[in-house]
RNA sequence: GCCUUGGUAGCUCAGUCGGUAGAGCAGUAGACUGAAAAUCUACGUGUCGGUGGUUCGAUUCCGCCCCAAGGCA
């Protein structure tokens, strides 16, 4: 009996996920899991690309406005979500699809990946966080470390605060350091087939200018401002997104705002980029030149091939 | 037309008391185990504006030329 197949549409910011995954929905009956760490909230619709009303009416989207926009989320979270939301669509005897640029949320579904199973603690965090503000205490952190959990400690530069502050709050909260918590890959309850949405990069990087243009035209501004007005502080994660960050100075502190989206296209190519090194990691991901005009037809063809080959 | 100050990496500039040069930013590659649109790491050859001269040796000193900014006419 082979696994349920689970179609995966991935790739950097602007290279057409959302219209690829449409298309194929439609075509092959199937319905959207988000694969996206900033969908998840409410009211970011413009700076986040979310799929529009119109999109989600045609096809169901799952996984996007699940939170509000001062809530954390988490990939184990989105592990446990998406795996569900997986289910679910195979009990409709639907197509499920993952749709989106988050990589780790891939790879945390395709090597179903155990993390330790400690939730974060925001309090521990915070201080963390303080005492990792300057060079010396970021070297305190990583010292401390180095004695609880020498293994990650050599694993993690002291500046990566981000994961050495990890890797002491589950120390602190369970006692055991996290790279023994941490667990080898284990094999998926689903067969997934990968396409990956790729363009050259120098078109890659001039569609993501104009998108950042057609963003702000469609009132991203104005977005950010009623979030901020709303009570959203500017330190939530969901804040941190592109085309969040960097236009809160523009109304908190009147920055410029040319300065603002300049920012914003360069942050989203850096982030395409980082996309890129995610993706080309995947060994099983088919890529699709979305240049060429007969892109639709080779992605059914792949999908073809795929069913083919792991049904025999 | 004359005077002054500049012309060095994609950009802004530092520097070489004469031994062919280095920062920041940009860019590229990579990492990623409950923040991931986050966080972090690594990577620096370019006719030193052109041309002639002095010199063992010139990006550096001298002459001329070109370009830019400012000033005087």
């Amino acid at each position: 009996m082979s696994k349920p197949q689970v179609l995966v549409v991935a790739g950097p910011t602007a290279s057409g996920k959302s219209a690829l995954g449409m298309a194929l929905a439609k075509q092959l009956g199937g319905e959207i899991v988000c694969m996206d760490s900033m969908q998840v909230y409410r009211h970011m619709d413009i700076g986040t690309a979310k799929p529009t009303a119109e999109e989600r009416k045609q096809i169901p989207h799952h996984l996007v406005d699940i939170r509000q926009p001062d809530a954390a989320y988490s990939v184990a979270q989105y592990d446990a979500d998406a795996t569900q939301a997986i289910e679910n669509i195979l009990s409709r005897g639907h197509v499920p699809m993952l749709v989106g640029g988050t990589g780790f949320y891939l790879r945390a579904l395709t090597h179903g990946l155990h993390l330790g199973g400690v939730p974060s603690d925001p309090d521990l965090r915070e201080k963390l966080k303080a005492e990792a503000s300057d060079e010396a205490g970021r070297k305190r952190l990583h010292d401390r470390l180095q004695v609880v959990d020498p293994v990650s400690a050599a694993r993690l530069h002291e500046n990566d605060v981000t994961r050495v502050s990890r890797a002491l709050e589950v120390f602190e909260l369970t006692g055991k350091p996290i790279s023994t918590l941490e667990q080898p890959p284990y094999d998926s309850p689903f067969a997934f087939c990968i396409l990956g949405t790729d363009f050259e990069r120098a078109a890659l990087y001039c569609r993501i200018d104009t998108r950042v243009d057609q963003m702000m035209a469609a009132g991203l501004l104005d977005e950010v401002k009623a979030l901020l007005s709303s009570g959203i502080p500017k330190e939530a994660q969901a804040m941190q997104g592109i085309g969040y960050k960097e236009l809160v100075p523009v109304i908190t502190q009147s920055a410029s705002l040319q300065g603002a989206v300049a920012q914003i296209k360069q942050n989203s190519r850096r982030y395409a980029k980082r996309q890129w090194t995610w993706f080309r990691r995947e060994d099983s991901i088919h890529w699709l030149d979305m240049a060429d005009p007969a892109v639709y037809d080779k992605a059914l063809a792949t999908i073809q091939a795929f069913v083919e080959g792991t049904n025999v």
